[in-house]
RNA sequence: GCCCGGAUGGCGGAAUGGUAGACGCGGCGGCCUCAAAAGCCGCUGUCUGAAAGGGCGUGCGGGUUCGAGUCCCGCUCCGGGCACCA
């Protein structure tokens, strides 16, 4: 059996194998404990890439993994196969984006396949074939008629280079799209909305309960921005009839309110403004609207005529004082009521905005002894409050609220700096959203017998970027599903956060008829128990699934009970190349493909296992090949040990005095990886299969009783499967005919685990002076004397006696003179 | 500015408060071979020493402890996130 090993031909047939024998193929009368292991699904972008290939690894590794543990693991794969490029590649005069979309995906499945990862093909999702086109817009009418999904006007961003709309979560924050990198413009338009708000509570209070990585949960509960405040009204001096809403977190120091502040795109702006003010008011708002976010949000730069008075006065309820009203763009329309009590005492912006433009401070918070600087907004007693004086923070923010309340101008607020999610894309290659214009009946869903809205295929791409939906006739024209008549057709399509939003709740089912999830299949296989993906969905992908899992479970299209979509998110470290992000964009790619054709599958999976920690970032280099090599040279002595090609003369029985070391090495080994594997901890589990397959080696060279080994290769080749799975397999065919991936994992051995012998660490003042080897089951007593008689020990000490000695039986004893 | 994470040999990295550097890469030496490759075996933190041994050593400075890479306080540098959100 010493043969070669044919890493193409091996490794080509047991892909094929593992597919034809369904080996992770699961059902949903499958009598194991379910389980559910899923990498993000990507965007078929060509090749796999070495992110991919480390992201599907360390899926692979936990399916194989759990599967061995007997459970039905569910391991499905799709593709997130909507998006821009497909259609940037069409208007560059190339393929249909249908085309040139699904050869990727096939160039993208080839290398997943050859990678070896294993998944349940039957269940695969595309996001641009009809019936997921269908359910997409099932489960938007239903988000419809349920009040979650709207439409409405409203300053959006617009990128000028992938022309149309984004979600503000993909804008990046210096003002540009997360995608081109254009710098991202400010428009009014009319367009749908997800009412993603609705659930800002849920999802902020939520997340302390999931096993996910802390800096994406505080990520996601900074972006949702939940701020408890008040709101309450201003009289406007003069006016009766006027008065302006403010928000603020800190109503405790309303005393210390010494102007207010409106957004220059406030609604009274207009009104307020006197005559006399009216230029410089006037200036200041068209030099706000022209200005990019970028400008607009820095916080560089001065206060310099970023600010107008407007003429006009308002009372602060608190104390009755008349206080001016200016415009100001560091406040803006969005957040809150658009407008401010300004607190110069306690706000650093307001303290700048004040110094500048000359008014007066008043503190209400008394600083602590020795503060300078400007505003404080620490914790203290209150001051110069009338009846909130001598309160803390929290006493004096409670008492101001019930006052507000009490006097009938004001109540306690909560604010999101969450938006609701823009959904609506002015391109083409996306999910129709499934609606028509109707001069009669307005804003009509389209009829379920209408469904799917499909794209037109006949189409032009312009190089103008405008959508070729919006000059098709046949797609364009529509008739009114209530009255009959002719109407217009929606020509946007969604964002495709909407498709990856519920794909995962599709899979335990994609084949359903009745509805986008089957509600049953989706209360045995989730929640998703292990999420894997990289750490740049931290908010889009990740908060939208968690919105659309409580959305579809509230509609009644998915189980309510299932609130979170992901128990555990694990995200892996990025592949970085001199610093940088390996990105085609770049040029600094390192195919897999390569890899594959040359050392195999299993050499590369092992070195994204090997090289580090999964959670860290790691960097590409020249070393990279070598390690590479290293594995592959790990794997070759497993081979070798598997096929008997090395040793053999097995001269002692068992007897022998190494077979009882080898076998609790065995089971120490055992127990590592399985802890390891649990843990994410793939680089240490692999370490310790090299210490076994050492340690095994040196055993064989020893002579060590031959059934003890072999037990021991046998232990190490299903310790391996789910990290090498293809020589695993390949080497434990050959020496049982037996399928390796459908063996039982193996159980470390409590009593093989407690050790005999071990090194006594003697110290001498905390440092290391002698090793003594002992019996492992000694007591403090003993061990004491002993250290006490070690000839290094009486050296160092002569004739003095210990101080104390501090013992940790059996290992360590140290003394101190 | 605020909040996280990190800093360990030539390199990637290991270490429940208890033998720092597992495992691997690279390097050095040996065996095998006509030779090379492959393979197998060994050495490899640093200084000192012929050796035995000894000194030093986990970014820097303090501290707690019998004992600190690990815990605490104060810094430096690197990476990431947030940042006019009232």
């Amino acid at each position: 059996m010493a043969e070669r090993y044919d890493v193409q031909e091996v490794e080509a047939r047991w892909q094929r194998r593992w597919e034809q024998e369904g080996t992770y193929q699961v059902d949903l009368d499958d009598p194991r404990p379910p389980s559910y292991v899923l990498c993000m699904y990507p965007y078929p972008s060509g090749p796999a890439h070495q992110g991919h290939v480390r992201n599907y690894t360390f899926g692979d590794v936990l399916v194989r993994y759990r599967t061995m543990k007997g459970e039905a693991v569910l391991s499905p794969f799709g593709f997130d196969s909507f998006g821009l490029p497909a259609e940037n590649a069409a208007i560059k005069g190339g393929m249909p984006p249908r085309a040139y979309t699904e050869a990727r995906i096939a160039e993208l499945k080839r290398s997943v396949r050859r990678l070896g990862a294993v998944y349940d093909w039957r269940r695969e999702i595309r996001s641009h074939d009809p019936d997921y086109i269908l359910w997409n817009q099932v489960i938007f009418l239903e988000l419809l008629k349920a009040g979650l999904a709207y439409r409405a006007e409203a300053p959006v961003n617009w990128c000028p280079g992938c022309h149309t709309v984004l979600a503000n979560e993909q804008v990046l924050a210096d003002g540009t799209c997360e995608r081109s990198g254009d710098v991202v413009e400010r428009r009014n338009l009319e367009q749908w909305f997800l009412r993603i708000t609705r659930y800002a509570d849920e999802l902020v209070d939520a997340l302390d309960g999931l096993d996910w990585p802390e800096r994406v949960k505080t990520m996601q509960r900074n972006w949702i921005g939940r701020s408890l405040g008040a709101q309450f009204s201003l009289p406007v001096k003069n006016r009766p009839e006027l008065s302006i809403d403010v928000f603020t977190t800190r109503p405790d120091t309303a005393f210390g309110m010494t102007y207010a502040v409106l957004a220059p795109e406030h609604p009274l702006v207009e009104t307020l403004t006197t005559p006399e003010q009216r230029a410089e008011v006037e200036e200041l708002a068209a030099r706000a609207s022209e200005e990019s976010d970028i400008e607009r949000l820095s916080s560089e730069g001065s206060l310099d005529k970023r600010g107008a008075f407007t003429g006009s006065y308002v009372v602060n309820p608190f104390n009755g004082e008349p206080i001016p009203v200016y415009v100001a763009d560091y406040v803006l329309i969005g957040y809150g009521t658009g407008a401010i009590m300004a607190v110069p005492a306690e706000d650093q912006r307001d303290y700048d905005f004040a110094a500048l433009y000359g008014l007066p401070v008043v503190r209400t918070v008394e600083p602590p002894e020795g503060f300078e600087g400007g505003a404080y907004s620490g914790d203290g007693p209150h001051i110069n409050s009338r009846w909130l004086n001598g309160l803390d923070n929290a006493a004096a923010k409670a008492k101001a609220i019930e006052w507000l309340t009490a006097q009938g101008i004001g109540q306690a607020t909560v604010n999101y700096r969450l938006r609701d999610w823009l959904i609506s894309r002015q391109r083409y290659w996306g999910c129709p959203i499934p609606v028509v214009y109707c001069p009669t009946d307005g804003i009509q869903g389209v009829a379920r017998d209408d469904l799917p809205v499909l794209l037109p295929e006949d189409v032009e791409f312009r190089p103008t970027g405008q959508s070729p939906l919006r000059f098709h006739e046949g797609f364009l024209n529509a008739t009114c599903p209530k009255c009959g008549g002719p109407a217009k057709r929606e020509t946007d399509t969604m964002d495709t956060f909407v498709d990856s939003s519920w794909y995962f709740l599709r899979f335990a089912n994609p084949h359903h008829e009745d509805g986008p999830i089957d509600v049953a299949a989706a209360r045995q296989y989730l929640p998703v128990d292990r999420y894997i993906g990289g750490i740049t969905h931290a908010i889009l992908h990740l908060l939208y699934a968690r919105f659309y899992t409580r959305a579809l479970g509230d509609i009644g299209l998915s189980p309510p009970e299932i609130r979170e979509p992901f128990e555990q998110l694990f995200c892996q470290g990025m592949i970085r190349m001199d610093g940088k992000a390996m990105s085609k964009s770049r040029g600094n790619v390192v195919s897999p493909d390569t890899y594959f054709d040359t050392v195999g599958a299993d050499a590369l999976r092992l070195f994204h296992l090997f090289a580090g920690p999964p959670v860290e970032d790691i960097d590409w280099s020249e070393q990279s090949d070598e390690i590479i090599e290293g594995c592959l040279r790990f794997l070759g002595r497993v081979w070798r040990l598997a096929s008997g090609d090395i040793g053999g003369e097995a001269t002692s029985s068992d007897g022998s005095p190494g077979a009882g070391e080898l076998r609790r090495e065995v089971h120490r080994t055992i127990a590592r990886v399985t802890a390891d594997i649990e843990r994410y901890g793939f680089n240490t589990a692999v370490a310790a299969l090299m210490e076994l397959t050492n340690t095994v080696y040196r055993h064989v060279h020893a002579g060590t009783d031959g059934t003890i080994v072999s037990e021991a290769i046998d232990t190490l080749l299903e310790l391996l499967a789910p990290f090498a799975p293809h020589l695993a397999a390949e080497a434990y065919e050959h020496r049982h005919g037996i399928h390796v991936h459908t063996r039982p994992w193996p159980e470390a051995d409590p009593s093989e685990l407690a050790v005999e012998r071990t090194t006594l660490v003697v110290q001498v003042n905390g440092k290391l002076r002698d090793r003594i080897e002992v019996d492992a089951g000694l007591g403090e007593d003993e061990v004491i004397a002993l250290a006490l008689a070690s000839d290094k020990v009486q050296q160092l000490l002569g004739d003095v006696a210990p101080r104390r000695v501090v013992a940790r039986p059996p290992s360590l004893v140290n003394i101190v003179a």
